[in-house]
DNA sequence: ACAGATATCCGAAACGTTTCGGACAGATGC
DNA sequence: GCATCTGTCCGAAACGTTTCGGATATCTGT
């Protein structure tokens, strides 16, 4: 609970030198820096933030709504956002306020009270909605810094970080097709997701190029947890035109999977084909499948850093032109499919 | 971005009359409060965060400062706490921060640090350290308001909401007792955690009850995850003298159980009996097992309200004598143990 | 020895709010 | 009619920081 004014007393110069010192100024000596760093370090000085920041505008505060329904079922990826951006946030002596939003909430009207309260210098976007996220729309509109995790547009204008989802979806499909497959089944995100979007489309293209007509029934598109994955195979198996290869969103929805063909007594690999997208989530590892699990790959813990990084140059230079980052994506074969 | 000298020059009165119309004191005429609720809200005024804490010393902050590392392979009883308690404070218009540890970090450092800021007004404290946890014992000396979620002790002179943990362990394994079970097993959380080691004990208060002697060899404690449930489920029933019936600390890892108990061949409920504790997190309902799980239950969900009212209280009144309050357990017997 | 450059310092204002102490009416009591 | 009370209002100070403009002392080159 020092404060300056105690420093100043202690050091007998000024509030403004100690000030200046501790925010490393040039127009003090080398020498009372010191001496003020020390007395600082022995007085447990801390600067209060909400004068700092009532003084500079600045809180070192950023936030990110979360939709609480949304995210209940799946909190493994949000989990490793959060750890992610948190941490890296606090290397840089910034806070991450983490706000779920109840049901029901409009979230832009969320995000216009957190804004308006002055206490936030920028926010996290997490699963932008496709085509248009009116959260994005509504922060763009304001001049309120932010950046998105993934995009809800081909080419944004706005700073985001963010994997080539259509070529995730292109890829896994192709491979697949590259194998003999025909009848391929979809699993991924929610309809409204940019990203499952994407994905879904990079999908159709691969058959596409391969002659192939997307089949309705093989695509489905919905909250990824195991639980949905082992229903959603299920159900595919009992088709009676069934897939021969599935592709999986993530590996939540592929251990479901796993689980569903096991139960049908049926072999991964040698009776249905299994890919999926791997988020590198801490729980589970594509590698510890059996048999182990063929995958598109990139870990979501590395958007923490860029985002934090795109961010902040959005906070501190509002006017400069946005920008963005592709993280790569790499494609690990493993055992889970075969030729047909 | 409207002050309330905006709207004192729009309304032709005063800034003092203007703050204390919007804060509700009753030196001001109901006419003019009228008028400045509604120029407020036509001008999108919201009262500046930092400005009001540097004089008020109260951010409407507060802070949960979890360990990344043993926080990754549990997502999900983090997710449903932390989602409980910021939906709480947003309700009351305060704001939740979430501070990711990194591992090897100090965990009283980082507290400080953080209540140093000035920031702060209180901290919600999680998986309390049996016997003493550190955290606690420096925010109670430095008179920092905080609220545990659990204890460290059996009876605290500081704010918190738990369940009776050693009656959830009595409870669960009386009842396997009392069908006949004299070989029980026992997966518990990690060993520092309060909550496990209280567990435990009532375990061996049932066990001592009962005449029956603990035996070493039946009792782990390790994170409870899905995996680890698995994993040490196998050992069990590798061992010579394998337990008849086993109790798990929570759905995760009884979930690994049913499965080690499936892979080798054995039945839930005829060959091995298996009881819980549940937690009511959102993915894993133990009414969904199958066997459908008996369970001592008790919804963690629920702690976030008094959570949240204990450490208001402790804010506004940090001189008043700690309030706690134990939430209550229910046992709900299902399918999954039977009388040996 | 002197003008000007350089290095180091400081006072005071400002950010937007809350709140203390007091002011000024009009109403009430005697 | 005077003192007192009640209902409204307001000015000014304060919270702790940052920063602008200027001050002082020391050094440089001539």
């Amino acid at each position: 609970m020092a404060t300056l004014r105690d420093l100043s007393k202690h050091l007998g110069i000024s509030v403004t030198q100690v000030s200046r010192a501790l925010n490393g100024y040039d127009d003090v000596s080398e020498a009372t820096k010191q001496r003020v760093m020390d007395a600082a370090r022995e007085l447990g000085y801390s600067a209060n933030i909400s004068a700092r920041m009532l003084k500079s505008g600045r809180s070192g505060i950023v936030a990110m709504v979360v939709d609480a329904a949304a995210e209940r079922d799946v909190p493994d990826v949000l989990m490793a956002g959060v750890f992610g951006l948190s941490t890296s946030f606090a290397r840089r002596d910034m806070q991450l306020i983490l706000h779920a939003m109840p049901e029901g909430n409009d979230p832009v009207e969320t995000h216009a009270k957190l804004a308006r309260s002055g206490l936030i210098d920028g926010f996290i976007i997490v699963n932008p909605q496709a085509p248009e996220d009116p959260r994005i729309a509504f922060l763009d509109r304001e001049n309120v810094p932010f950046v998105v995790h993934g995009r809800d547009r081909i080419a944004p204008d706005y700073p985001y970080v963010d994997i080539d989802n259509h070529m995730v979806g292109y890829t896994l499909t192709r491979y697949l097709v590259g194998l003999g497959h025909r009848r391929i089944a979809v699993l991924e995100g929610v309809a409204g997701a940019a990203f499952s979007t994407a994905r879904v489309s990079g999908h159709v293209a691969a058959l596409a190029e391969a002659g192939l007509k997307p089949d309705e029934a093989l695509v489905r598109q919905a909250p990824m947890t195991e639980v949905i994955g082992r229903q959603a195979m299920h159900h595919l198996l009992s088709l009676r035109d069934r897939p021969t290869a599935v592709v999986a969103g993530n590996t939540m929805l592929a251990a479901g999977i796993y689980t569903a063909i096991a139960e049908h007594g049926l072999r991964i690999g040698r009776d249905i084909s299994v890919v999926a997208h791997d988020d590198r989530l801490p729980r589970l590892s594509a590698e510890d499948f059996t048999p182990a699990l063929t995958v598109t790959e990139s870990a979501i813990s590395a958007s923490a850093e860029p985002l934090v990084d795109l961010l902040i140059a959005r906070i501190t230079a509002p006017q400069a032109k946005a920008e963005a980052r592709l993280l790569p994506v790499s494609f690990v074969e493993r055992d889970s499919a075969q030729r047909l």
